[in-house]
DNA sequence: CCTACCGATCGGTAGG
DNA sequence: CCTACCGATCGGTAGG
């Protein structure tokens, strides 16, 4: 057993704030985690605040990265709102403890940085809410669809996904990017 | 002023847990939103945790009277997936704290509790799945249509608008509605 | 519903 | 990273 570091740390924090939350979540829960005292973990960090400060930092980098990927990958509308999805539904799985940190704990951050990283959800709100603007615009959605609206409705679906979707049942990770995808495509062309 | 009865303990937990969480509010938080000390409340009730029983149930059971009542004032299945959808919304617009304690919330429950809340919205839940089958059924549906993620997608977009809706701004009660059974409409239903 | 209080647990620190 | 500890706060109770 080496010595921990600080990465190690903030990993287990944020798998106990995913689970139980910040305010149910102590240092001594996180040091029996990570098999060390409550008090040791003071040796890493300032205190239990700049753990969930880190922990949600870097669930919304993650974010931020699919959806500068998005952007670079694609050029036709419909084409990136597909990547947006995939991307989401990607950190979602594969960084499951901090995507649910950054979505449910946030609130509990002190003012200036709960500031700061709600300005960054909205701009990535902004980004799904300008893609499907300019689909409108390209005459590939319908017209009456109000693109704010929509982005938020295409972030419900996909943020909730945390809460039921398991890995293990009978819908894959695949299936589930083509059924919301085709759910959402509907929602914003089709006719109804 | 007069005594405080058991509702008002109940309604002033529900607007605390909503805004701060249920670890993240102490029994003499409450008592100041109260008027009262923390150690007064346990007049009125037995513990932290059947305050929370008491939020939670309370927002369950205004779902389940939605519910009801949609399937009571309409036979067709889109009539009555949109008399859902609008009474999900009036439950969350109008008793906020409770339904977003029962949304968040009901994990910090007690086992036995919990899972009796976790059968309870399965069951509402599956309201939503087999109205969208019966539609599907009754070929008023796309044919490829899964109604169990359907209604998961359903219930996201639903369940989010207590998130981010404020009822000030430009969207109205009215439009929200409208606005949502669009989308789920052409989700559900349309071609793309 | 308040006074007065309890043991347990909290986030955190000094020193090694 | 542990030992030993601190003041503050926690949920809760006895008695009025």
């Amino acid at each position: 057993m080496s010595r921990l570091s600080r990465d190690d740390i903030v990993a287990g924090a944020g798998r106990r704030f995913a689970l139980y939350g910040y305010h149910g979540t102590s240092m001594r829960d996180l040091g029996d985690d990570l098999g060390i005292l409550g008090s040791s973990i003071y040796a890493h960090i300032g205190g239990k605040q700049e753990l969930l400060v880190a922990v949600v930092e870097r669930g919304a980098s993650f974010f931020e990265t699919s959806a500068a990927h998005a952007l670079d990958s694609a050029t036709q509308p419909l084409e990136i709102l597909r990547l947006l999805i995939s991307g989401h539904i990607d950190v979602l799985i594969e960084h499951r403890s901090e995507a649910r940190t950054y979505l449910t704990e946030s609130f509990f951050l002190a003012e200036d940085e709960r500031t700061k990283i709600i300005a960054a959800r909205d701009a990535y709100e902004q980004v799904f809410a300008d893609t499907i603007e300019a689909a409108r615009d390209a005459g590939e959605a319908r017209p009456d669809l109000d693109p704010r609206l929509a982005a938020i409705y295409v972030l419900s679906i996909l943020n909730a996904i945390e809460r039921w979707y398991d890995g293990h049942g009978r819908v894959s990770r695949e299936n589930l990017i083509e059924d919301v995808s085709s759910f959402v495509r509907r929602g914003v062309c089709g006719e109804a």
